[in-house]
DNA sequence: CTAATTTATCTTGACGTCAAGATAACATGT
DNA sequence: ACATGTTATCTTGACGTCAAGATAAATTAG
């Protein structure tokens, strides 16, 4: 009898006229995510990293060589509005991470573009991250998460 | 090919050295809970509505008679800082929707009771929000929802 | 060539949250 | 009684985000 079962039974006493058997579904999802940031921003936060931080990082990391882009790509990608953007890279700046690099051929736009310090700060961190990936699924067995797996891209792609 | 895989695909191309499949599981879990917060906040948004205030709202309301709990109840279930929930209150208690009601026994506490606008409010949001959620699921069948609710709800309790 | 439009980025102000600590009342041991 | 510790709630300051709009450069239409 966890958290969200208890919730169920609530509504259900209250308003028995209510079919709420997505909400069980939705709960769970919010409460999984919440944690599972919770755990990884650890992970983070020993590199004096969040994860807004860790995320242009690693954006720009996977990018692969030059290992730039510019905000409009990063904001895009990350869904992000382009104030937050700004704001993000101000602190990858200041920290000596990532660079911005001036546009010879428009003078409106610019590139993102790793330190030397920032590559190397994010290929170590995204080694920590992924072991703790592992270790916050590993509840569940190979078979399990390959069903979940199944089951939730479908469920992603339904909103397309 | 979707976003997720897209980035899988990134990764294993610049450090094929990981083992990365965590990462889409995690990824798929964040970008569901992000669309879903999205989607439910615009039913919301119709009663003049945040998340937070709905939330507030429909624990007293679920909580059965005399629809009140304590500020500390409150933050408990949340999980929410003390802090979040006193900001909280005081935005309801300015619309009208609960009050803030003494305990003569305790001088310090106090109970947090729905108004009649506010148990008007609440019961009417939450049957658009059960349908808002109804739709959400919608791509997924009822037996794929009853397989992913297991699931889920095994990673759930493997946090505990 | 100029004016209007589009594009890329940054600025501002507001919001919800948290961590840390302040305040005030209650409970307990001596 | 009184001092000490505990409990319940609120306050403050900082953070990351967004929406709206400002700025400035490039593009397009006439």
């Amino acid at each position: 009898m966890n958290k969200i079962d208890k919730i169920i039974g609530q509504w259900n006493r209250e308003r028995p006229d209510l079919e709420i058997s997505a909400m069980a579904l939705i709960g769970r999802v919010k409460h999984i995510n919440q944690h599972l940031t919770k755990e990884m921003t650890k992970t983070f936060a020993l590199h004096k990293l969040n994860f807004a931080s860790f995320d242009v990082l690693a954006t720009l990391r996977r990018s692969g060589p030059p290992f730039a882009l510019s905000p409009n790509a990063l904001l895009t990608t990350m869904m992000v509005t382009s104030g937050t953007m700004t704001n993000r890279i101000d602190q990858l700046v200041k920290a000596g991470w990532v660079e911005r690099i001036g546009n010879p051929n428009d003078g409106r736009s610019f590139i993102i573009a790793l330190t030397d310090q920032g590559f190397a700060l994010i290929d170590a961190v995204v080694t920590e991250h992924v072991a703790t990936q592992a270790r916050l699924t590993s509840g569940l067995n190979q078979e399990e998460q390959l069903r979940l797996n199944k089951l939730l891209d479908k469920f992603l792609d339904s909103f397309e």
